[in-house]
DNA sequence: AACCTTTCTGCAACTGGGTTGCATTAACTT
DNA sequence: AAGTTAATGCAACCCAGTTGCAGAAAGGTT
């Protein structure tokens, strides 16, 4: 799919993930960007960082898109069917590590599942 | 929140529901109602049947937001943490019945889990 | 460095789901 | 039948995300 160039706003886009181990929305993740850039390239750079593996995408319970740089996973071979993690008080979106067993149900097969989950995180349960 | 009128629209959605147990986008439920029938009206009956408690919503994992009538859950206390799932093959999503119970994780709280499932439904496993 | 090729970017226009304000129509009350 | 209030259609709008295209930047080659 063509080969990565090392430009500035690809860099700023890995930047901004690789701080922190939260998941940001394409609209958090442009406004981490300087006002020149245009949205049409965050929406790009994040799709080609998700083919390319670096990056993985789900939807928080409400419908909201997240990309997130997954720490944990090797970089083939991406499940990630681990949890994902809203805290209601500081709203930061996290993944969790470890994957979730997939659950059992009578007369259907499940092959996979996607869990979102809301509650307290550490820092605000401490507050 | 107004008293509930029984308009034809209103009966019609909730016979769109009643048949079967499979949960339908609002785009779907336009779609089975008269060409004449604005889509404004069909959004409105559906957020007011959630507000009384008839429907409840959730999104599948692509962000499309579903809305089902839930046969088993009584008409207080809506808790509406069973798991949702999608057939990968008829596309049909459906309640799952019963509670999922909360997954333990460590240093934070849960107190609500959003499960979205995909795999192959008891039609298609047997077709 | 100059040149060429390919990718990246900004822009503007567009799509699709969903919402809002307003005027009209239909349901229910009396 | 009349009056009140809710329900509806319409048009315009909002927001996230996408697309086509032309110009700008990366990287490779000489």
């Amino acid at each position: 799919m063509g080969v990565l160039r090392k430009t500035k706003n690809l860099e700023r886009v890995l930047a901004a993930f690789a701080d922190e181990g939260r998941a940001l929305t394409a609209k958090a993740v442009l406004d981490l960007m300087p006002s020149s850039v245009n949205k049409t390239t965050v929406y790009r750079l994040l799709e080609r960082l998700k083919d390319d593996g670096v990056l993985h995408s789900f939807t928080s319970g409400d419908g909201v898109v997240h990309y997130a740089k997954c720490q944990a996973c090797p970089n083939s071979a991406h499940v990630h069917s681990h949890p994902h993690f809203q805290c209601e008080s500081c709203n930061e979106v996290t993944c969790l590590e470890g994957e979730f067993p997939l659950p059992e149900w009578e007369g259907i097969r499940i092959s996979e599942a996607q869990i979102f989950l809301k509650g307290q995180c550490t820092n605000c349960l401490s507050a």
